[in-house]
DNA sequence: GTCTATATAATGATAGAC
DNA sequence: GTCTATCATTATATAGAC
C-alpha cells in the first residue's frame, strides 16, 4: 500500500550504528543495505545522497538526547542529580565507548576532516549537549558553568578516546568515578 | 645516481599533513603525489600500499616525539619544568588543534574504525606519549602518575576534540591554562 | 630510479521494469 | 514503493618504457 513501511528507520539504525563502529568514509552504502536488509537500488528512495544519511543520523542523535533529556528532567528535579544520572548513563555505554568511541564526538572529527557541510549537523549535537550540561551547573548557582562544561565534556571525550586508543576501559570507568566526586563536591 | 633523492622524505611529509588535515580515508594517493610533486606511479616505488605509508607517518611522529623529548630533557632537569613546557608547545600548536584535531589522536580514532593492522602503529606512539608523561609524574613523587597521566591526556584530547567542533580556540586556551596551574599545585 | 599509461576493483548514484 | 541491472567515477595498484 502507500504508507511507508519501516524501511527508512531500519536503514537509519544500520547506518547511525555502522557510522558510529567503521566510521563515515568506510562504511558503503552496500553495507548499510546489507544490515538493514533494503536493496541498494531502494536505498535511494529514501536517501538521495550518502550525505542526506548522514545528516538524519544527526537528527536522530539530536532527537535520542532530546528524548533522554526530557525523561531524565521529568525524573530527577535536582541539576546535580541530573550530572551525575548523565554521568551514569555514559557508564553503561563504556564497553561501546572503549571500541568505538564516542558516536558524536568521532562522527565531528571525521565529518570535519571531510569538509563536509554536514559537519555542522553533528557540531550542532555536540553543542545540544554542552549547552544542556552548562544549564545544570549554571542552575547549581555557578556562573563559571561554561568552563566547568567544558573541562567535564573534554575529560569524557579524551577519555574515551584513549580507552580505544590504548585498549582499556578502565580509563572510563576511573574518569568517571573521578567526575562523579567532582560533580558532587561542587 | 643511484643515490636517493628526497623524495621519500618530501612524500612522508605530504601525507603526514594530509592524514591530519583532511584524514586517512580522504587523503588519495593522487593528494600526496600532487603535493610532494612526486609523480602517482613513483609514489609506489617508495611505499608499496597506502597501508605501508600510514605506518610510515605513525613512525614519523614518534620519531618527532622523541627528538623533542630528547631536547626537552638535555634543557629542563626538573619533571614539572619538563610538563610545563609540553604544555607550552601544545599551545603553540593551537590552531592547528582546532583546525583538525591532535595529528596522533585523530588517526588513532579513524584506523581503529578501519579495524586496520596499522592501528596499532598509531596507537603505539600515543601511548609513548602517555609513558613519558607518566615518568614525569612519577618522577615528581606521585605513585597515582597513571592516572594523573590519565586526566591529563583526556583533558588535552578532548579539549582538542571540543575546539574542533565548536570552533572555539579558547576552549583549548583555557583547558591549558587550567592544566598549568594544576601541574604546578602538584 | 623515474614516470606514463592503464588494469582492476569498488562505490555512489541512476534507469527503468514491475 | 520496490528492486535489478548498470552506469560513471574514482582510487589503489601494476606494467613496462626510459
Amino acid at each position: 500500500m502507500a504508507r511507508s513501511s519501516d524501511k527508512r528507520e531500519r536503514l537509519l539504525d544500520a547506518a547511525r550504528t555502522l557510522f558510529h563502529t567503521q566510521g563515515f568514509a568506510q562504511t558503503t552504502l552496500a553495507d548499510i543495505s546489507a544490515a538493514s536488509g533494503v536493496p541498494l537500488g531502494n536505498v535511494y528512495y529514501y536517501f538521495k545522497t550518502k550525505d542526506e544519511l548522514v545528516e538524519a543520523v544527526a537528527a536522530d542523535h539530536e532527537a535520542q538526547f532530546q528524548q533522554f533529556v526530557e525523561e531524565l528532567e521529568a525524573a530527577e528535579p535536582s541539576p546535580k542529580g541530573r550530572l551525575l544520572r548523565y554521568l551514569a548513563t555514559i557508564h553503561e555505554q563504556r564497553d561501546s565507548l572503549k571500541s568505538h568511541g564516542c558516536p558524536v564526538g568521532t562522527l565531528c572529527l571525521e565529518l570535519a576532516k571531510a569538509g563536509a557541510a554536514t559537519a555542522e549537523k553533528a557540531d550542532a549535537v555536540l553543542r545540544l549537549k554542552f549547552d544542556w550540561l552548562e544549564a545544570q551547573f549554571r542552575a547549581m548557582g555557578r556562573d563559571d558553568a561554561s568552563f566547568l562544561t567544558e573541562r567535564l565534556l573534554a575529560s569524557l571525550q579524551g577519555s574515551a578516546l584513549l580507552a580505544n586508543a590504548l585498549n582499556d576501559c578502565d580509563i572510563i570507568c576511573r574518569n568517571l568515578h573521578w567526575s562523579r566526586q567532582w560533580v558532587e563536591a561542587l
